[in-house]
DNA sequence: CTGAAAGCGCTAACAC
DNA sequence: GTGTTAGCGCTTTCAG
């Protein structure tokens, strides 16, 4: 492969010339850049990034740290980072931890070794297990949907999951239900417990008794609201109605309630946190709380790439929270059930 | 930011010591090791992988090229390529290119400039539009999903396009239809070619006459999927049947349908090529014909690892077709319409 | 088993 | 406007 100094000697110029050349700096005699161009041209030369961002210490990439992109609310998280990143002319780098702090120490450490200008982080670590800060040294981080504790005053941009649980809650509440389960991920990380403590203070502020056999914590997984589901239909005293977590919670729930013969809304009313666009565009089904998941992977951009590119100015922690909302459809019965579809 | 040349200082030894313990080198002296381990842990050193490609030459890193991460068949491809790259030590670069041609050429620039070691390619350009192959040099490719034409002997990983729009097609045909409208992505890309063949296919042997009027090649987007379904609707003999050439046409033409107040299947029948598994879970309504997308990026991952790593060895072209499988539910309307869900 | 020297391709800082 | 020098952090020879 060519390099700059071959394009140097075909154009009969010094490798700088065509350093400046390349990165469109103005002091190049025209003439000297149209020779340039052609050797360019001829010899077929790509710019090797990697040596430049060798000396320049940085490489115009950042990591995305996220559970899983398969979650579709991680996908269009992950559609607004990378929109937003390539703008910018930053490349990003994906990782799915599926929700295993290991994992995640791993890519971290993997991050930190390409020297990534930036790490984007939804951390399954959860709010207990400050991450290893030896990898995240002096890389700017932003963390996006949960709160991690311990890493010192990082960005963050994340939704309202108080509010929100509590107005899915309350909805249950105002349709009658006084006994609601709610699934969510694992104890420690922060959408889990927000979204129960919204879910108690709805009950509380209506003079409902918090029943603890109702709230699980298990992990934000399809196969985790099936299990827990089940678990809750084959209680003495089942709930009237499920809060799923998250959107695969729900999903799973579903599954599990079908298959116990249980018709929804009809037989129990189940709500879900984050939508699910495909699936709601075809079949506005689930009653959900909805979170602006592409703003969120736009904004994260921003402030990282502000930060990476500011490094002295703004010093301040930068908190966004972006305010959920309340989707009303079918699957909580708050109308009749009817066709939808077909 | 420690570098090798401190820890070496550090530990006494002298920087090839240090690399040697990094890389797992076996003829350093036990306690040699731990001198520099030591070092490292204190110091909290990070390998620099960016000097270390540099020298090597090699980034353990691809490029994944993909129209939409947003669109789940190719977002669970993605995590078949990442989950299998990250099992053997590389990291991947996504890039979106929305099915612009353009923005295609731009990331693949960007990739060649950043030295991957290989990409795995869905194009967006079209068989037609052969890739500069300026910038795919030396680096491996691996076509995903659509062929390209015009690059040499790549190797490939696709789903039989043609015997899947067959066999949604005999399926519709089966149900008596004879006026069955199809709707795919763009006239060069390989995919949307090959569905129309094995719809023209199916309808041939069945002695029905092919109208070209109902066979659109439009864009792979929810948007067109709608747009165009709405013209077939308004044509003066218009379909009993549409064939949604990809799941986000589909989702696109069901919107449309409703939105003209008919009903499917119980107006017209609605197929659709590749499943939503978050749809399908929920509401398992549209028969489809899926394809095996996680082990389409595996697959790929594979190959092109292989060949990352083998260079020399292998030189013919290896292409693996993925059989598709017809997943019959309710919206051809085989069965009578009754209560999916609840 | 360990070290010294050279170089990967590029750019910053200075000369001219 | 353009060229020279030096060095980014690492690994590959090749010595010892």
């Amino acid at each position: 492969m060519p390099t700059i100094y071959d394009v140097a000697k075909r154009a009969g110029v010094s490798a700088m010339t065509v350093s400046r050349v390349i990165n469109g700096k103005k002091d190049v005699k025209p003439e000297t850049r149209e020779k340039v161009l052609k050797a360019i041209e001829e010899l077929g030369y790509v710019p090797n990034s990697l040596a430049r961002s060798f000396v320049l210490q940085k490489t115009k990439t950042i990591g995305l740290v996220i559970t899983d992109i398969t979650n579709p609310f991680f996908t269009t998280l992950a559609r607004g980072v990378e929109d937003t990143a390539m703008k910018n002319q930053f490349s990003v780098i994906f990782c799915n931890t599926d929700e295993d702090p290991e994992k995640e120490v791993l890519y971290l450490e993997l991050l930190a070794r390409k020297r990534v200008d930036g790490v984007i982080l939804a951390s399954a670590s959860g709010k207990r297990t400050p991450l290893k800060s030896i990898l995240l040294r002096n890389i700017p981080v932003v963390l996006i949907d949960r709160e991690v504790d311990g890493l010192g005053d990082l960005d963050i941009v994340k939704g309202d999951s108080i509010y929100g649980a509590y107005l899915l809650t309350k909805h249950l509440i105002d349709l009658g239900h006084k006994r609601i389960g709610i699934i969510v991920g694992s104890k420690n990380i922060s959408t889990a417990e927000d979204r129960v403590e919204g879910y108690k203070k709805a009950l509380i502020e209506s003079g409902i008794t918090i029943d603890e056999e109702l709230i699980r914590f298990a992990k934000y997984s399809r196969e985790d609201g099936y299990r827990v589901t089940k678990e809750l239909l084959n209680l003495e005293n089942p709930p009237t109605a499920i809060f799923g977590g998250n959107n695969f919670i729900a999903v799973g729930a579903m599954m599990a309630i079908r298959d116990c013969g249980l018709r929804v809304p009809e037989d129990i009313a189940l709500v879900s946190f984050d939508d699910i666009e495909s699936l709601s565009q075809v079949y506005p089904f689930f009653t959900v709380v909805t979170q602006p998941a592409y703003s969120m992977g736009v904004i994260a951009a921003e402030l990282l790439i502000r930060r990476i590119e500011d490094k002295d100015r703004v010093r301040e922690r930068r908190r966004v929270i972006l305010q959920p909302e309340l989707i009303i459809r079918e699957s909580a019965g708050e109308k009749l059930k009817e066709e939808v579809v077909g």
